[in-house]
DNA sequence: CGACAGAAATGACGTACGTCAAGCGCGCTT
DNA sequence: AAGCGCGCTTGACGTACGTCATTTCTGTCG
């Protein structure tokens, strides 16, 4: 009996990891793998793109993969671990932009100020493959395929930014965070209904543009409705369709 | 004395047109006329993007361009006129994405999705340029700085929408709305201090997500403090730096 | 010209969420 | 194990903005 979970405790959930490749193959998980599908592993083009790849890391919670200001020069997917980026306004108000999992790829919106226009930081111990960004789009110039993964990159977080941007109530933006979180985990391989939240309260409610207390008091009463269970950062949804429901003037499908 | 403006009444801005491109030039707003610089005006690949260019239009007030679900075919640089883009959620409310003047571009948030994820809707009698995106994204695989040039556009347009995502009351909104749009008219070669506003209150207060009567209190506000003059739709900064300090938390530049 | 409709301004009032403050639990460090 | 700090929760209260209602203005059409 000392093997089960006592009463009232969440099992340990997988940590998700997407670090399974090698010299010659992506990371199953990764956004890249998509175009070498596309256009065939055996072509020289994505033997190409694989030594322009550099494994970087690892980065310890807290830690900088960079910062505002910092000359724009390669894009990263993420191979594990999780990360959050940010601005500060020139009051020093930090804005979280986003929270980044295995497979996702941080950087692109420095493309046009061709500077990074925030910082990035781990929230756990984090690994990277990076990518010259220059190297990258002389590749898409050749490569169709790559050119087609690099829009519609940019373009899909283009459209992330434009539903937050949204006015909505704090019960609707947790329960569109939480489904978004869910799907983004599952697409990946991993639960999409056990997971463990990287980020502390203060970073949601900062993402969600709300206060602390706020996110707080939503969980909570998402907990007395059996929305979900939860323990400290252990997750549990137990009835995402309701989420989903809630919060589904803020999703796109 | 008839001929002068009577007292209390704003002279009529000019009304911006940015209509003066050929078969073998941009027009000179253009957001791809500096690719074109960039590459040289001569080279044959340019006469081919001025070929997949056809232009469409009039549309007047209240037509559509395109509608939410059209299949994503063309991205639209506008020649005159102006164009406000939105989306309607599960509930049925609207939601303005974004204001589009001469020599900007609108389309780009449907790549990712590869139909439109919004309405685009004339505010006045509007001429485009439309362009075959298939064929654009072909060209661009020829030319570094077309490609270039299309990223950048995305970036941006991710740029502008992460701004809005950020918390901020209804002053810093509204005064930062008016320093952009007067940037982004000075930019095309037009008044930046002296406009004719399209779009009514409401979709102002839509797009800043505020209520359309908080709109109103702002503007008169601004008024009595000497920070504009405003006259039905004429609007005149009398303190653009003004304006611009009490929005710098929303402001990139 | 006068009548009408929609847009805009202004005032009175309600509320969702922020702010402030206190208390609790959990993981460090020594 | 005790002590400390930080993240989280919960409650009490304030406020910026939304909602509702009324009035005024503007442009359009008989």
């Amino acid at each position: 009996m000392r093997r089960n979970n006592p009463a009232g405790r969440l099992p340990e959930p997988l940590n998700p990891i997407a670090d399974d490749g090698d010299e010659t193959h992506f990371c199953r998980t990764c956004a890249f793998s998509g175009a070498c599908i596309a256009e065939g592993y055996g072509k020289p083009e994505l033997l190409e793109l694989h030594c322009l790849v550099e494994h970087v890391g690892p980065f310890h919670a807290g830690e900088h993969i960079f910062r505002t200001g910092d000359p724009f020069r390669s894009i990263f997917a993420v191979r594990a671990g999780t990360v959050k980026t940010s601005m500060v306004d020139p009051d020093g108000h930090e804005q979280v932009l986003g929270f980044y999992l295995p497979g996702e790829v941080i950087g692109l919106n420095a493309i046009y100020p061709d500077q990074f226009p925030c910082d990035a930081v781990a929230l756990d111990t984090a690994y990277f493959c990076r990518f010259s960004f220059p190297a990258m789009s002389a590749l898409a110039t050749r490569m169709p395929a790559v050119q087609q993964r690099l829009f519609r990159l940019i373009s899909k977080e283009l459209g992330m930014a434009t539903l937050l941007a949204g006015d909505h109530n704090a019960d609707m933006r947790m329960a569109a965070f939480l489904t978004d979180l869910a799907a983004r985990y599952e697409e990946r391989g991993f639960s999409g209904t056990r997971f463990h939240l990287s980020m502390s309260r203060g970073d949601i409610a900062n993402y969600l543009r709300l206060a602390a207390e706020t996110v707080s008091r939503v969980l909570s009463r998402f907990r007395q409705q059996g929305l979900i269970e939860l323990e400290g950062r252990e997750m549990l949804l137990r009835d995402p369709e309701g989420l989903r429901q809630i919060g589904r003037n803020l999703l796109s499908h």
